[in-house]
DNA sequence: CTGAAAGCGCTTACAG
DNA sequence: CTGAAAGCGCTTACAG
């Protein structure tokens, strides 16, 4: 595998190994257009109080030459690096919209984006942050996973964990948010059920933690009943063990499950008792997966927009990093129900 | 959104802006260390040839500062950035695990992952691609979604395109390996079927004109009917189209569909025809997802190495960054056929 | 085996 | 409004 050590000098280009080609550089274009290379730099960086002829003049002589401005100079002088880093989870599930939004926008808005891997879980995870948060080369960091510190409290570099609370926002990140949720059991009431389950997501997330929440305060303000919180991971078949250990007598007719594999797991479980799906139980999903749509019965589930996560994500880790207030996101437009096959009204009490 | 221009500077940090903290250099070290900061450079460089009593001095030093080489420096200085990036598609389906493989074995080979996200088509794409290629940061290229040029051809930095068929290594390369579709047939040839159709995936891919070719060449060798090849998207929605749209008298009894999208939308649209599946149809799909595993009847596919590919990519791109020959790999051992609910003995000829 | 010099391509004060 | 000087933190020859 090579020198893993992130500090020694990386390997020598063979000899087959084509050279790097050279580029114009600043004072290429300066002599071209007859003024200072200094005059070239204040052109790139808008200064602006540039006599238009001398505008014109570099004008030309940036075309001709191909110019681009080394951005690494630029980055050692400054002292800015312009990059950021995105951590991906090691389990398998993660929305990867999120990530098309976020890489777009942090090139928008004249970043860039270092992706990151992580093997093993949330102690190499946050090791590894640190490392990037240390290493002087990232200028802000958003982690798609939960982390063992406090992030808000670090003090090299800004970094935001995917939908975790942060005090300088004051209130919930929208990948945070739980208020569907609400929604959900308000819908299933209205079908006649009185009897609920929670299969949640793995707490270290804040959107499993705010999913559970609200479905416990929802419960309990509706005077509905709760047969419990089943507490797993994001995977199908925490949801198929969860309905196959329930007790026969449990009296749930109304899964609500903190995404759509979990979701799909449950409905699994259930057919393999012998139990209709929506007849004898209606499950709810979240993330408007495109199998989950297709699946039968589809998935009755919510929709979310990653893009626009992925985009607020970034938004928010820029500010952070410019020293700017962090935007406010609108939470209630994001996430919508969707009613499909896996909800129906519930079965008379008689029982199966 | 801000200036999106590339070139020109970033914003300056504002006066909420925490200041960059300032990092040890080499001659803070080399001073401590009391060696000049050529020896402490080459201590790093892992050149060797230094005395033990010289080596211990640098590594208190070192301990000492918390001294981290400035890699912006030594790029600058080195003209290599050890930067590669990972282009994105634009569209919703592609594999997760694979980004991951990619992201950890981009880091253990010394190396950083920028990644790019990429909206609208092809041209746009490919658009990004040059540019990036043309901008001197980053070294090496992986787009996972096709490109309008030939990136074999292309002589700035190595450009490798996901399953590409590339002429320097003489053959396809895995995520482009189609020979499971001859396993499927065979099996499917086995339970008693004959006339298949093949929901084949967009066509740009590789990967899936290679399952395509297989798909021909197997029906071909095997004397066994194709009713047609569908082509489309990698979604579902054409998956079920396909099957929705297909003539009563077909005569298909089986379907290989390039992913298991495109499988659950076989599965969906022939319940909807009231096909029964698999006694009516048996369906395959490709890539093992989770969901089709839980998905009633679960999906009969094709298990994949994802990480593995991914993996196996950037071990292939970097060494032609390196100018090094590029590694074979091996095909046969990472696709494997998952036999579950969606397959089954043909129908009676006797028809529907 | 180790040190003094030059330079990678920019930007930032500072003069004019 | 524009130019000469210094320096960001390294590595690469080149001497000793």
């Amino acid at each position: 595998m090579g020198c893993q050590c992130p500090h020694s000098a990386p390997p020598r280009r063979t000899a087959l190994a084509p050279e790097p080609p050279r580029r114009a550089t600043i004072h290429e274009v300066a002599r071209l257009a007859g003024v200072s290379h200094q005059t070239v730099s204040r052109y790139f960086r808008h200064n602006g109080g540039l006599k238009p002829a001398t505008r014109e003049k570099i004008d030309a002589a940036v075309k001709e030459l191909d110019y681009h401005p080394n951005l690494l100079a630029r980055a050692m002088r400054t002292r800015r690096t312009n990059r950021l880093a995105v951590v991906l989870p090691s389990a398998s599930y993660f929305p990867l919209r999120l990530l098309d939004g976020a890489a777009l926008t942090v090139h928008e808005m004249g970043y860039q984006l270092e992706l990151i891997g992580v093997e093993g879980g949330i102690e190499t995870r946050s090791e590894r942050v640190r490392e990037i948060a240390d290493s002087g080369q990232i200028e802000g960091i958003l982690s798609l996973a939960p982390l063992t510190f406090d992030a808000t409290a670090h003090n090299r570099v800004p970094i935001l964990v995917t939908g975790d609370y942060d005090d300088r926002m004051r209130g919930m990140g929208q990948l945070a948010d739980g208020s569907p949720v609400k929604e959900i059991i308000e819908y299933l009431a209205g079908l006649g059920h009185r009897t609920f389950l929670h299969v949640a997501g793995p707490q270290g997330y804040a959107s499993a933690r705010n999913r559970r929440l609200v479905y416990e305060e929802t419960i309990e303000a509706m005077r509905l009943t709760s047969y419990g919180v089943i507490e797993g991971g994001w995977s199908a078949q925490y949801g198929y063990d969860a309905i196959t250990s329930l007790p026969a007598d449990s009296g749930v007719t109304a899964v609500v499950a903190a995404n759509d594999l979990l979701a799909m797991g449950v409905v699994r479980g259930a057919l393999s008792r012998g139990w209709m799906v929506p007849q004898d139980l209606s499950v709810f999903g979240w993330d408007d997966e495109e199998m989950g749509r297709f699946a039968t019965p589809a998935l009755s589930t919510v929709a979310v927009d990653r893009e626009k996560q992925g985009r607020d994500a970034m938004l928010r880790l820029i500010a952070a990093v410019r020293g700017e207030p962090m935007p406010e996101v609108a939470e209630s437009t994001l996430n919508q129900l969707i009613i499909r096959e896996t909800t129906g009204a519930a079965r008379r009490p008689a029982g199966r």
